[in-house]
DNA sequence: ATAATATATTTGGGATACCAAATATTTTTC
DNA sequence: GAAAAATATTTGGTATCCCAAATATATTAT
């Protein structure tokens, strides 16, 4: 028997929360077997197991839930990752953009009493390095009352608080134009045509297309 | 296909390289089987396995040796777990006896930058908290010169550096009878007729077994 | 409504890591 | 040098996680 079934199981957990918090349709197998590279077979079997074991529900419409305590796991795998990524970019001195992979083999480690330890040698961090609330030991999450760039206004400017990708190819484009949490930016224009947008960093201008303006998620600066 | 297989295979080569310091006999199938407590086919299936890939040699006398290569892997794996626990203790606030279990898990995340600076950030410890030397990152250990308690003379005072057993019953065992990386014990008897001893530590006379004695290992105290 | 398309499900397999039980082969012991 | 004991190896089988290809069932478009 492979002792690994836990790990295998939070991965699907996870997907399925950042599924259902990124969209809003239904996530549906093919949904869930496309984001985790797997064949929707694979899925559907594993969808019958986790419904076994009171960890997801399929809806009479074929779409995947979260349980209660299946979202609870999924939650506090998150809180795990997060706090790992504050970890390693506070003590480690790794960049914000360098963490997401080690953080992904670190969240699978067992024991709910190293994340707490870690959670006070890290000083109750709020927030991880991306800017995502770091749900607490009960699981309770903090929303950031964010909107995706693509939808600010030609003039105001907001402060970047988070993103909704994840993916390496990202994030190392956002730091190639010095974009992080907590970063400035000016709506100079937007394009209607392609929806792209002109925007103003520092004393940069920049244009940015509408895929990458999606995934900036931002707050109107006070 | 299971991804793994590095994990399941590190703990194997682990498995050889503890085995071989610990005893002189030649390690054989049974002698691997037993020790990590699974089926000799298992074992058997798994040492063609990693001769195919190099890491081990199997002699005419069908004892089981490490390759370079495997032996290499194993010390980097040790060095990552022995890390990985001073973390714990310095850092988390563990007991040297509570951490084991914990670096077990932490071993096989996989990545040599993260190790190296963990390593920096605990200030380039020697030991762990058992008093095990750290490997450096060429893979090089410098040894203690110990020998087990059970072998010291009546009426020296030795200091303890180590141990030769990570079972949790014996680090608790030890902990009860107030022995850590640095106690000093003074041999007040020995007695030959089952190799158990009387021994003082700070002002308590003791009296433990032969078995106890042996996993005890210790300095002359300059 | 029918055809086209998307989604769901079934079927038959593959890889890896494991085990129990039978059979060889050594090694010890007497 | 047998017999006994220990060790090694083979054989057949299980569990978990995965896939490709076929089939069934919805859904959408025309
Ligand atoms: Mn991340
Ligand atoms: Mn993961
Ligand atoms: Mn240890
Ligand atoms: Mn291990």
């Amino acid at each position: 028997m492979s002792h690994f079934t836990k790990q295998v199981e939070e991965n699907y957990l996870k997907a399925l929360f950042k599924l259902k918090s990124r969209e809003i349709k239904k996530v549906n197998n093919i949904a869930l077997a496309t984001y985790m590279e797997l064949n929707p077979a694979t899925v559907l079997e594993m969808m019958r197991k986790l419904a076994d074991k009171n960890l997801v529900q399929v809806l009479p419409d074929k779409s995947i839930q979260l349980t209660e305590t299946g979202e609870r796991k999924a939650i506090l795998i998150i809180r795990k990752h997060r706090l790992w990524e504050v970890f390693l970019v506070d003590k480690l001195k790794y960049k914000w953009n360098e963490v997401h992979d080690l953080a992904e083999q670190l969240e699978h480690i067992e024991s709910d009493d190293l994340v707490n330890r870690l959670e006070e040698f890290l000083k109750f961090p709020a927030f991880d390095p991306h800017g995502d609330p770091i749900p607490d030991k009960n699981g309770k999450i903090k929303l950031n009352a964010t909107i995706p760039l693509n939808l600010g206004k030609k003039g105001k400017t907001y402060t970047v608080k988070s993103f909704a990708e994840t993916e390496d190819a990202f994030l190392d484009y956002l730091t190639n134009i010095n974009i992080q949490p907590g970063t400035k930016i000016t709506v100079l224009d937007l394009y209607e045509y392609d929806g792209s947008s002109s925007v103003q960093i520092n004393n940069n201008k920049l244009h940015i297309s509408e895929k990458v303006a999606q995934n900036i998620l931002v707050q109107l600066k006070k």
